[in-house]
DNA sequence: AACTTTGTTCGGTATATTACGAACAAGGAA
DNA sequence: TTCCTTGTTCGTAATATACCGAACAAAGTT
């Protein structure tokens, strides 16, 4: 955590956003979620390279950072687009390009 | 780099982007340099908490991405955006968050 | 209760990132 | 030529990331 007040609360949190999308992986599970409206994890395991352990990880950090939510639907998981966090995200990202 | 035609070029492209703009300094000089048109890489090292040779790896980071370019301007060097991937990287963030 | 399914957590390993200071290179100024 | 300024590269260290398989936990099925 940078802590010298020229990088601004924004900035900080825009970069916290794209970090979490600066995976593959990622990118690709909040395509899929921005267009779809859920999926559940075992689609996922299916089809992408990786073990569910892993993918499990990156769900969980994207889920840490907001941009997406789980809901419990027994024995799944559904996984879906944190409405909120990603229209934030949306707004941090047009304003950096368009400024 | 993942070999499974699930994940697409272009969001390896758009995480690799998102990758680059991963952290705040990096943010910070995008955002700077977005609405400036071009710097000295001296003002940035007074202006930000680290010294010249950590930020000398940022700036090489954001030139390999191809986000910035710098212009030799003996003694110092003018870095300024890479407006074509610039407009680029706006397209497919864009393209993302409007899906 | 025992089994199955689904997903998380743990342990471990390999690689990447972030940061610093020192040393080096390039070029202008004295 | 000898400084000075600017920025890169090198060596090093601490921490973070990415990945796997095995073990575990939760909850529905048989």
């Amino acid at each position: 955590m940078i802590k010298k007040e020229t990088i601004t609360e924004k900035q900080e949190k825009t970069a916290r956003y794209a970090k979490a999308m600066g995976h593959p992986i990622r990118m690709y599970v909040l395509e899929l979620l921005s267009k779809q409206s859920c999926c559940y994890s075992g689609d996922l395991t299916e089809e992408l390279p990786i073990v569910k352990s892993t993918l499990s990880q990156h769900l969980k950090e994207l889920k840490d950072v907001g941009l997406i939510q789980g809901e419990i639907e027994a024995p799944r998981i559904k996984y879906c687009i944190n409405k909120e966090n990603w229209k934030e995200a949306q707004l941090l990202f047009t304003e950096l390009f368009e400024s």
